[in-house]
DNA sequence: CTCGGAGCCTGTCTGC
DNA sequence: TGCAGACAGGCTCCGA
């Protein structure tokens, strides 16, 4: 599920409804694959941001230093937020948080997700956001040119942007007319630009729609998103193209879908 | 370095 | 209706 832009709307949510509130207490259900040190007990949440596809709470204590909570939500991750006990049972969660002002629950069917403690926020690691302004074309011209491998494989590739998954990529090419197939190492300078632009645009354009619901993604209320309504390729495969009417193909690129239009992104 | 495949898990959908 | 197999938004590890 959750690329950027799921995980942003998530983080926002998050920081407007627990920034401040203190950890009551908290229960670990899914024992087999979390564990959390008890200090995190009476800490106050003093910031909630993202850093990549991460979901960081920052936890502070009277003169203690600060400590991190990172969550990655993977596939089928859900950050609720419920009103109290009786609404949290509805929920089948794997770590349940106490607040004065509600139970935030980790949730995930598949338990691909993550959550993890540490002393220091090494989660905002030194790779490029899209959205921040050392996204530049002459930072994006650098990555792709030192790449070998294709352009759907370099926008899931984490180690170089991140943020960008399976859905945003597949959009992201689509809108910039560029083949899943290219190589990085063949853009022009034009097309590098038309990139750039699209990463930024695709990704502030769903993150004002709040995410994409293709069947998992909540936000911490349970509502779905509503980029999925704007999407012009991902899922799509055999209908027509928004630009073209051409049909829109799927292929397998590193074992996972790609839809595209053969037609309007040819180079 | 890059690629493909397997693995981590569970639920849902498809076709026989 | 039942059942096997394919597939799913992410990421990591392994061997090639």
């Amino acid at each position: 599920m959750p690329e950027l832009p799921e995980v942003q709307t998530v983080v926002s949510q998050l920081k407007k409804r627990l920034w401040g509130a203190q950890i009551v207490k908290f229960t670990i259900y899914d024992k087999q694959k979390i564990n959390l040190p008890r200090q995190i007990k009476h800490r106050t949440i003093a910031d909630i941001v993202r850093c990549a596809k991460y979901v960081v709470i920052v936890l502070s204590a009277p003169n203690k230093k600060d400590v991190y909570l990172a969550i990655h939500l993977r596939m089928t991750g859900q950050l609720l937020i419920s009103r109290d006990h009786k609404a949290a049972c509805l929920n089948k969660s794997r770590v349940d948080f106490y607040t004065e002002r509600g139970i935030l629950q980790f949730c995930d069917v598949r338990r691909f997700g993550t959550i993890s403690y540490a002393k220091i926020n090494s989660f905002a690691r030194s790779e490029l956001e899209p959205l921040e302004k050392g996204f530049t074309v002459e930072r994006l011209h650098a990555l792709l040119i030192a790449s070998r491998c294709n352009l759907k494989s370099f926008l899931l590739n984490q180690n170089k942007l991140v943020g960008v998954g399976n859905i945003y990529a597949a959009e992201i090419l689509h809108r910039a007319q560029l083949s899943p197939k290219k190589l990085c190492l063949t853009l022009s300078k034009k097309q590098i630009i038309v990139l750039q632009q699209s990463i930024q645009r695709v990704l502030k354009e769903a993150i004002k729609n709040r995410g994409t619901t293709i069947s998992d993604y909540r936000d911490t209320d349970k509502s779905r998103g509503k980029f999925q309504n704007r999407l012009r390729v991902y899922g799509r495969e055999g209908k027509a193209c928004a630009r073209c009417s051409s049909i829109i193909k799927r292929i397998k690129q590193g074992g996972r879908s790609t839809y595209y239009c053969p037609d309007c992104q040819y180079k």
